[in-house]
DNA sequence: TTGGTAAAGTGGTCTTACCATTGATGAGAA
DNA sequence: TTCTCATCAATGGTAAGACCACTTTACCAA
């Protein structure tokens, strides 16, 4: 009764196989497209039926999703399982802000921690990269780069620790908190003595993970999301007064949280 | 979001349709074999690419099954098809194994240790209930009982943890290797001296909770989980080896030559 | 009967071609 | 200048034919 793995092989499995593969590892991210079929076929050195047999199998997974005329795209299914439950608690109820961070003050030190110890010498050419404009776009006054470039470093630095469940369980955080991000970033901006901070922070960290110091970039990472942690509260206070001064005036419109894109 | 319903209809799931209901009305029952492809396709009218996309639709499903050469068959299962993508990832990629529990040791011990430090008297009582019974179904045989404690026990630890997240991606990550569990406490349960090993470590960590010794507690559970992660390494190697000594008899190298005509 | 071999049938893959839809580009109008 | 809309290249969907690898069956010989 065991029809268990006949001798053979088929390509087309192979290939699905392939690309489950790089989604899985990260270097298929959600939301990206996939090559042609023409072009991709070639790259894999397979026919266009077989890569599209292979494409089919993925979609009926959920994990790839095809456009007729369009391209074929990498799903987030994998990212909702976690996301979904929690995008639109985080609106209704703030006080998970705070269990959020504490979250990823885990997940990202340890992130550092393995990437410090794990790092290829690709990583770190990536890293030296994101860094780079990291530090640039701080110069600038370009909140959205800022947000952009802050969130490309740190989701490098969880791909560089090689561990699959920590990659995408980072780039779902990234996408929650990235609408709350620009609270605190904006807070920050207006203090520029901070706003060093957070740049000499970035910077220990890349520094520990580029000398394979674990240990370091561990706690250096910690010691980063504590302060931004600090930074959304006083942030949330802020916000906090002013909207309690501006409560004692009436005629207030229907609040309604807007849930966005 | 707008991906629901392109209004473009597909031939190939027109087809995959078609036969489904056929298989559903009857008049393909389970273990009938399906005309070939060639016939078919002339039979419904479409070119044999269409009919083969349909064809692997369901086979994806469960309800087809092909053999190179025999022929296209109905099954007698449908749907033993898993809907969480990360249980079926964790079947087709054995190295997510290594990754999950190294997340898994970052997330208990980061749950233990602000257990230790949040814990309410409520958080413990139901705690050492919970210990109790692990206690005991420990000194029985049953398996199943075994798991379910342990689950129960670490599910706790978590909620005691006072972290939304981290009580949920605990019972999501128990879910997902409920199932596989079993393999190593199988290996485990014909070692006694490791089994006792396991409730001592129990002991620790729940007595660190207790007492409120955070990086008592932290460190135990790392540990505890380190050894489990040893265990199902030499459990793996040891199927391995069985393996190995199977894979002796056939021959089949199969490598595909590249005919470069 | 038994064993092996050849032939026919079937799924798997490749090639080529054309159609249908999409998305961006650029010309033309307000 | 800005907006609208037609055009067209790129891309996925479908089709047809051919060849290969494997399985099954039938036949033949021992």
């Amino acid at each position: 009764m065991i029809q268990s793995r006949p001798a053979v092989v088929r390509i087309s499995d192979t290939v699905a196989g392939e690309l489950e593969k790089r989604i899985l590892e990260g270097s298929l991210k959600a939301g990206d497209r996939l090559p042609s079929e023409r072009d991709f076929a070639v790259e894999l050195g397979v026919s266009r039926p077989t890569l599209r047999e292979a494409i089919q199998k993925l979609t009926s997974k959920g994990l790839l999703a095809s456009r007729h005329g369009g391209g074929t795209f990498v799903t987030n299914r994998l990212e909702a399982h976690f996301v979904d439950p929690w995008q639109e608690m985080l609106s209704g109820h703030p006080m998970l802000h705070s269990d959020l961070l504490e979250f990823r003050q885990m997940l990202e030190s340890q992130a550092a921690y393995l990437a410090a110890e794990r790092a290829t010498n690709v990583d770190i050419e990536r890293l030296d990269a994101l860094y780079a404009t990291l530090d640039s776009v701080y110069g600038s006054k370009d909140m959205n780069a800022c947000i952009d470039a802050d969130v490309a470093f740190h989701q490098a630095i969880a791909e560089a620790a090689h561990n699959v469940l920590i990659g995408h369980m980072t780039a779902s955080l990234m996408r929650l908190i990235h609408g709350h991000v620009s609270n605190s970033l904006e807070h920050l901006h207006a203090r520029p003595q901070r706003w060093d901070q957070l740049r000499s922070q970035h910077y220990t960290i890349w520094q520990a993970i580029r000398e394979h110091q674990p240990d370091v970039a561990a706690r250096a990472s910690r010691d980063h999301i504590e302060f931004v942690r600090q930074s959304m509260m006083n942030a949330n206070k802020e916000v906090e007064n002013r909207l309690s001064a501006l409560r004692r005036q009436p005629s207030g419109p229907l609040e309604r949280a807007d849930t966005g894109a």
